[in-house]
DNA sequence: TTGACATGTTATCAGTCGATTACTTACTGT
DNA sequence: ACAGTAAGTAATCGACTGATAACATGTCAA
């Protein structure tokens, strides 16, 4: 018999840490390959602890998508917010680059974002999906490129998203055509990635 | 009583007509949201007839994901197959890329491949998924196009199919940021595609 | 015609899932 | 000290899912 002081938190607090958890489970299985009952156990909870915090199933992951959307969206404000922006800067594209595959180190947001994307069957989750992919192009616009550069920056970072979901950087095989697209899209982060791994 | 005259099909024709079903039917929800109950009444027959027929839901996935990436990257051979393909011509890569939004038109394929490539967390999938994308991007490199040139192509096919996720093309509002993307993403597609909608 | 095989279906099952209810126990102000 | 509230859990339910088994019927060669 251990007799362990069992102690509680603020609701706040284990919300917090549920959200959390629940952002590592959805990233792994996406909306509807995640159950309530994986988000508990990830956050050492009981599951109707869980949806009873939440509302239901739904309510939980559109929580859990906005806020790694935001997450997302912040990483490219503080570019835009450190100092003037200049467009036809290499260096300033650079910075906005980095800002994004920074997030690769946290590549739980940009998983459940993805997973987001790829949910838009169902409708509310198809609604926040255009309203977020919307909110992120716009952040993209302030830096003043033309409509087709943020595109652009937009599907290339579509193919990065594609590929940590596909689980490509742990598994390279030398010769492999998929190799030569991983190396040329990630290029040095690839080796922080197959570390993080 | 009507007195339909009950007649069948051969094995082959009805697997055709179940994998055409569970296209549509997997274009819609992914794997994980998308019931064998489901495909069966999308294919017009009953529930464990589909099981039987494939196996297991993940063998049938398999086929219909092998089967749409399969005629994706037919519609790129077929142009590079068609004659000799200059890789710094602009009009070659213009071909291409017509190709590619020649396959809109189909969404439900782009749509079985984005949830294949999204379904990474299911091991089967992840390793398929990892083929495949390997063989399109192969098949790609045939243009002679730099590694980077055939990675941006990629790029950008993998925004079009976000997009799509997105249901966006039917999804627009005046005025919003998405929209703008929208009609720099798909171009002149995007009457085509909304009006398929 | 008939029997054997191929083409299906109905019935059913065990497991999983999201959600609800009722209960327990730690904390907090007075 | 103690009553009330907040933080959690155990038990359970109905619906759904993928899969299996048993059964029915159309088709075709001899």
């Amino acid at each position: 018999m251990s007799a362990e002081k069992v102690t509680r938190m603020s609701a706040d607090d284990r919300r917090e840490l549920i959200l959390a958890a629940a952002t590592r489970a959805f990233a792994q299985g996406g909306y509807h390959g995640t159950s309530t009952d994986a988000v508990a156990k990830e956050a050492g909870v009981s599951q109707p602890y869980v949806v009873r915090m939440f509302g239901t199933k739904l309510d939980l992951f559109l929580e859990v998508f906005e806020h790694a959307v935001h997450r997302i969206k912040a990483a490219f404000e503080e570019v835009l917010d450190a100092g003037p922006f200049d467009p036809e800067s290499e260096d300033d594209k650079a910075r906005m680059g980095l800002a994004y595959t920074e997030l690769l180190r946290d590549q739980d947001f940009l998983q459940v974002m993805m997973h987001g994307f790829s949910s838009g069957g169902v409708p509310e989750i198809g609604a926040a999906a255009r309203r977020c992919m919307g909110e992120v192009f716009a952040t993209i616009q302030r830096t003043g490129w033309s409509d087709e550069q943020a595109r652009d920056f937009v599907a290339y970072g579509m193919l990065l998203n594609v590929m940590l979901s596909l689980r490509a950087p742990e598994n390279l095989k030398p010769g492999d055509p998929l190799t030569v697209l991983a190396v040329c899209a990630f290029g040095e982060d690839l080796e922080v990635l197959q570390s993080l791994a």
